[in-house]
RNA sequence: GGAGGGGUGGGUGAGCGGUCUAAGCCGCUAGUUUGGAGAACUGGUGUACCUUCGUGGUACCGCGGGUUCGAAUCCCGCCCCCUCCGCCA
């Protein structure tokens, strides 16, 4: 949520900066909207300053033994005059609300305006591997393993949910365990945090309002899957104000991952590339104001950490305002490259969303003593998700001789050096 | 799911229609005192919004409504916590 004072200062410049992500953005109805509300402030703020100076004297006069009926029924007057402002304060409030809570957050500096397609890569890790064999794709190998089964995944819960059995589950559950420790060696908290939660906690997270639609719901308990830990993680201290020597905090967590993905799939989105639940390790920082660019690039430098022990040849790329998520003002994303489809997919999002989920969620910090207290900055980033890790290890691992191989670290907890 | 009890400032806890500008205690903080510390005493100690930026105003006692000139206090709905019972891994 940006703030209104700020947009109240400099609408144009906000504007402006708002449409290098959505050029349709229109701030005139929410600045129209934002000058009637401060009139109704004044306007009922005095009324119910003489309002509480009357009542007082009712006191008063009953203490008397005076007469209060005149009293009475030009307060009455007031109350009810009060009562029809309120009413249109609170109307109004509630617009300005509704036409800011979708805007996105305003993109860092260091951002390139662009859409989605340009993209900066920012460095390459290791080497794109270039095999004298064709690579299969993930899905042809793990079926042939007898380590996926969408088949009979299908037939529990629907399409595009992924199962693992045997080794499969094995490497799954190993990936799970090797990130959520390596993450919290770093110095991360782990967190295994409740894998529903309610709407407040997506509103704060900005998952909601405007994205509902890519949310399970289950409308008996009025409770949502999560489909992120970051939206949860977001929520963990709600409302407080923190210390400054505290700050960062950096968390961990592990859940699964639910997504409706209502739209159309394509070919290329084929296996694991895009299902309604995966796993997913979640690194989330509360960072001091000025400290969180330095936070993000720590941020970004742990996610690769695991690909890096791992083996996976990776790229990291500045994405454009257009293809900013609404409560990101700067995302990283790693990509690996699958080479049985030649091409890289995005495997962690790392991004800073300043104050934009802190403002929702009233998450401040005392920068020092006796001073006031300033939202802190919210920073979120995979570190990773499992499914397509999966992709990546099936098509770049794979050998001449039909094999795919382990990664090291893996191997103890798998019990094979080989699928 | 049923019955009962309860949600008040950083903590504890009083208040049950009008000096609530929320008592008292604890904590924190500044000062006095002291060679220094402790103790004692004195003062300060929430957040947000509006502002003609004034020792100005408004709101907030779990959340949302209502009654009233006036609500922490009365009424209605919801949420959460605790105790007991039931069910259950």
């Amino acid at each position: 949520m940006l703030d209104i004072h700020r947009l109240r200062e400099d609408p144009q410049g906000i504007e402006q900066q708002l449409r290098t992500r959505e050029p349709a953005i229109d701030l005139g109805e929410i600045v129209k909207l934002d000058k009637r509300r401060l009139e109704l402030i004044r306007e009922v703020e005095a009324l119910k300053a003489e309002r509480n100076e009357g009542s007082q004297m009712v006191g008063q006069y009953k203490k008397e033994g005076k007469d209060t009926s005149q009293l009475l029924s030009s307060l009455a007057a007031v109350s009810a005059r009060i009562d029809s402002l309120d009413d249109e304060l609170r109307e109004t409030a509630a617009r300005i609300d509704r036409l800011l809570v979708v805007l996105p957050n305003l993109p860092h500096h260091s951002v390139p305006v662009g859409v989605k397609e340009e993209k900066v890569i920012l460095r390459t890790a290791g080497e794109r591997p270039n095999p004298d064999f064709t690579v299969k794709h993930h899905l042809e190998v793990g079926e042939e393993k007898g380590i996926l089964d969408f088949r009979r995944a299908a037939m529990i819960a629907g399409t595009r949910f992924p199962m693992y059995v045997g080794l499969g589950a094995r490497l799954e559950m190993a990936l799970i365990q090797f990130m959520f420790f390596h993450h919290a060696a770093n110095g991360y908290t782990p967190v295994f945090p409740p894998f529903l939660a309610n709407a407040e906690s997506f509103y704060v997270s900005s998952q909601l309002p405007k994205f509902a639609d890519d949310l399970y719901l289950i409308e008996k308990d009025n409770l949502y899957l999560n489909p992120t830990a970051e939206s949860l993680l977001a929520n963990l201290h709600r409302g407080e104000i923190l210390n400054a020597e505290d700050l960062p905090k950096d968390y961990v967590a592990y859940t699964p991952c639910f997504r409706r993905e209502a739209g159309t799939y394509g070919e290329e989105e084929r296996g694991l590339i895009r299902v309604h639940q995966f796993n997913k390790v979640e690194m989330f920082k509360f960072a001091a104001a000025d400290t969180s660019y330095e936070e993000l690039d720590r941020l970004i430098a742990d996610a690769e950490g695991v690909l890096q022990v791992l083996g996976i040849h990776y790229r990291v790329a500045l994405l454009p305002t257009e293809d900013l998520a609404q409560q990101a003002a700067k995302t990283v994303d790693i990509e690996v490259y699958l080479p049985g489809q030649g091409r890289y997919y995005e495997v962690s999002s790392c991004s800073n969303c300043e104050d934009f989920q802190a403002r929702r969620g009233k998450i401040r910090y005392r920068p020092g003593p006796g001073e006031k207290p300033l939202h802190v900055h919210t920073l979120n980033g995979s570190g990773l998700a499992t499914t397509r890790l999966m992709a990546a290890i099936l098509e770049n691992n794979q050998t001449a001789d039909g094999r795919v191989q382990i990664p090291q670290v893996l191997q103890e907890m798998v019990g094979a050096e080989f699928l």
